[in-house]
DNA sequence: TTTATTTATCGTAATATTGCAATATAATAA
DNA sequence: TTATTATATTGCAATATTACGATAAATAAA
């Protein structure tokens, strides 16, 4: 108990939710976003960016790269970090796919 | 510590992050696809289709509500749940937006 | 080599999530 | 009223997440 039934739901059903979830945290939502506002895509400024401590910001970058949302280059000492653009059009695809369908039927129901 | 620190990100990197860590989990979006899939939309038949207990679906169900993703009706014994589309939109206009502002920007560092 | 800088990992405490059995609630049917 | 049916809530154990101090690792500079 307490372990997610993984087993029973399809690859892509799995797929989705680790992304959805790897943006299922404010932090992570910002980090994101200064990913995306700023041209260099400049690396551990983003701990001088977001009021979170460097170890957090590290365990956070790794769970958006882990669900391929971002990608990382080293560069010297630091790690340059960046939006990994397939993983973003898998999402967004995957929602406006939903939308247009939820479009096309008569959601009056409710 | 522990404890997520909403109060250090932005009203909406919070509800955006929220409605993302609803659809964080495959038995939600199990539930999500299935309530786009039928036409009447119909309630407890979730429970038939997936493979959870009752009272788990149900949990996921409030979740799902809480986030604004589904609505849900009480017709007699049942409760008819369907796809809440204001909900749906700013997910999907999110990560729209985003990935046009990712296209615009040149994004080879990495 | 030594020192500084940058990022990752470890360890740990606090909190949250997942899942389900048992039970409660609420509406309908008999 | 007394079932019956459908859904929600409670309580709890297992697991996961969040956050950070301390420390490690790796590269660059002195």
């Amino acid at each position: 108990m307490g372990l997610t039934k993984t087993e029973h739901f399809t690859d892509k059903q799995n797929a989705i939710a680790t992304m959805a979830k790897a943006l299922g945290h404010p932090a992570r939502i910002a980090i994101f976003e200064y990913l995306l506002k700023v041209d260099t895509c400049i690396c551990g400024d983003i701990v001088n960016e977001l009021p979170l401590a460097q170890p957090t910001i590290s365990q956070h970058l790794k769970e958006l790269k882990s669900a391929g949302l971002i990608k990382g280059n080293i560069e010297g000492t630091s790690i340059c970090y960046c939006i990994d653009e397939k993983g973003l059009e898998k999402l967004q695809g995957y929602f406006t796919t939903i939308s247009l369908k939820l479009n096309k039927k008569n959601n009056k129901c409710c």
